[in-house]
DNA sequence: ATGAGCGGGACGTATTAGGTCCCTTTGGGT
DNA sequence: ACCCAAAGGGACCTAATACGTCCCGCTCAT
């Protein structure tokens, strides 16, 4: 359930107004929406079977049944002994009809008041809440992997950050089509996060997906500022952070201070440090403050604040309501082109907007 | 089920593709043209009973009853002790789906095909074949009707002839709105027809319905030459007859030759003549052979062929298979600007179009 | 090798859709 | 002024379909 400021693709035929649909085949929007939501679940969970999906949808086996076989007789999905899968008309469909569900659920307006509020160009808000159910982070990674998969040109160095959702984001990026003049880099150097979601590793996954090429960044944490900089001369780091600091596109994730804080095990001192100076967001090793002020960075090699200014996009990646008070800050801080949230993140920051406007 | 190339009205919200719609819930684009289906032929027949509208459409009572049930709920239509007729709504969702269905159902694209085939700019089609059910001439004729009221401006002097097709078009003349500096006039004087069709009579009905005035013009049929000179040289005709020939608007139906003279009980040797020289197609007074010549005029004053060349807007209505070769031969014999006719005209003329083309 | 999970089939039940008849009311024609 | 044909609304039984549930043979990843 996807995205909703994409510009839409051209229509072939002539529009059947939704509100007049309404009134004629109100049952039409129902149906509509509970086979576009399989198809979408099925995009996320393929190739699964039809309990499984049932359970996991909260629908009874057999009614689901019903919907899959319409599916799979239109030619949208395939059953194999696997699974259930897509068809690529089913994508295609998908694709065609994400747009208008976006705008049927009010996240098309959402997506505007959001990018008004933030000072934005592109917003795109994905259906539900990301710390909620878990599905919703796989689409934010998957709609943000398709935006970023449609702005990539020849010749880009894409700086990537670490971090769950941008992990998804790696994961969730259609294997169709390559890139082979597109490297991909992590932004900055070890961070404390655990493999998984480092920079380094969502590069090489990245660009396994897009068929380009990545270097990586071998700096390890918590190094001393003079050890660093002897580390930075290296002529062979050197060369690389010349790369990464002339990224054209930088792709990041945005995390809660404080949590981030706890996943990197910053000292307590570090952490008070950031208490005492209200850091709220954190986003590829800065923190910033509610005005989005940076308060405070970590001692690593990489991307710059600054150099945001060169790079062509910067796009961000967060959802979940917690992360809504982190994505204002951000979007404060420095220039971003595109935010990709979802429904939870996006209601709560306009609530708090027009709370604290309101108030003073 | 009206009509098909008239400007869409511009949408509020976004549109649902058709063919897309059609891929993800074709069951009910089904129950929309049913819905549509009904809507439109209470429109016709309004004030009318379950039964009597049951046993019209070939639908059994209690399946129709469900439908119109749920209509009436939806305000699209009302049910009094008369009857059940069209609320405000309905119409407004009548003339907004009647696009959309045209070109679900393909007429958009047939009335296209038969713009360029014949070279009329407007072509409108409508369903059904007049020729077999009564409802279709209905529909015609109302379909004409509001292209005709669309096109009205103040001063136009509307020419129209006679017929049972252009009666037709006066009974199903909207009542709402007033056009008070419009004119109605006969396009020629007596051809023979009988009182409820002849062109004097629907000039009346017409400027009664939309609320412009008329003029009658009395030339008994069957004069001679020289006669007929003489009356046209009175002052209180010959005022008339320059009224009529300075229309702004001219608005006809389209005869088969031989069908036309039997109606019109031509003599023996005139249907010699009509045959001799190959008429197919009968408007105003005049007889054409296939090719669009004229070949024979009926004695009587009024709008010459010439006249049309000083006309803003020549509109052409007719329908049924068996218009289909005079139709053909309208087109080819004057400027027409707008063309109403129905599915199985319009098929027809392509067929033998086609047909004709193929095999020289 | 094996078992968890897959699609497809089957079946009894619950719910809905559909055909038919009836009743009271009302509006238009005589 | 009257009357009757036709209107909408209600009721009821049957046919059809939708649904919940369980089972089976197969495949593929472990």
């Amino acid at each position: 359930m996807g995205e909703a400021s994409r510009p839409i693709p051209a229509p072939a035929g002539p529009g059947l107004e939704i509100s007049t649909a309404q009134r004629i085949v109100p049952e039409l929007l129902d149906t509509l929406r509970a086979r576009m939501r399989i198809l979408h679940r099925i995009r996320l969970l393929q190739p699964i079977g039809r309990r499984a999906l049932a359970a996991e949808m909260g629908a009874t086996e057999r009614v689901l049944r019903a919907e899959v076989e319409f599916l799979r007789q239109q030619g949208l999905l395939t059953a194999g002994p696997a699974g259930m899968g897509l068809s690529e008309e089913g994508y295609a469909l998908l694709d065609q009809l994400d747009p208008v569900l976006a705008t049927l659920e009010g996240r098309t307006e959402l997506a505007a008041s959001l990018s008004r509020a933030l000072g934005i160009a592109r917003v795109t808000v994905v259906v539900g809440d990301s710390d909620e159910e878990p599905w919703v982070k796989d689409t934010l990674g998957l709609q943000a992997a398709s935006l970023l998969r449609e702005e990539l040109t020849s010749g880009d160095v894409v700086a990537v950050t670490g971090g769950t959702t941008m992990a998804t984001l790696a994961r969730m990026m259609p294997r169709r089509g390559t890139h082979p003049d597109v490297r991909v880099v992590p932004a900055r150097g070890g961070l404390g996060e655990s493999a998984s979601v480092q920079a380094n590793t969502i590069a090489e996954q990245l660009a396994q997906a897009i068929g380009g090429s990545h270097t990586v960044l071998h700096v390890p944490d918590r190094l001393g500022e003079d050890t660093l900089e002897h580390l930075m001369a290296e002529p062979m780091v050197e060369a690389r952070l010349r790369e990464i600091r002339s990224a054209t596109v930088v792709v990041h994730g945005i995390g809660s201070a404080l949590e981030m804080a706890r996943r990197r095990q910053l000292s307590e001192a570090e952490v008070a440090l950031l208490r005492e100076r209200r850091a709220v967001a954190e986003a590829f090793g800065y923190y910033f403050d509610q005005q989005g002020q940076p308060v405070y960075a970590m001692t690593t090699a990489g991307l710059k604040l600054a150099d945001l200014d060169g790079v062509r996009l910067v796009m961000g990646v967060a959802g979940g309501h917690s992360k809504a008070e982190a994505i204002a800050s951000a979007a404060r801080a420095y220039r971003m082109d595109v935010l990709v949230t979802d429904e939870a993140a996006a209601k709560r920051i306009l609530h708090a907007q027009s709370g604290t406007r309101a108030g003073r």
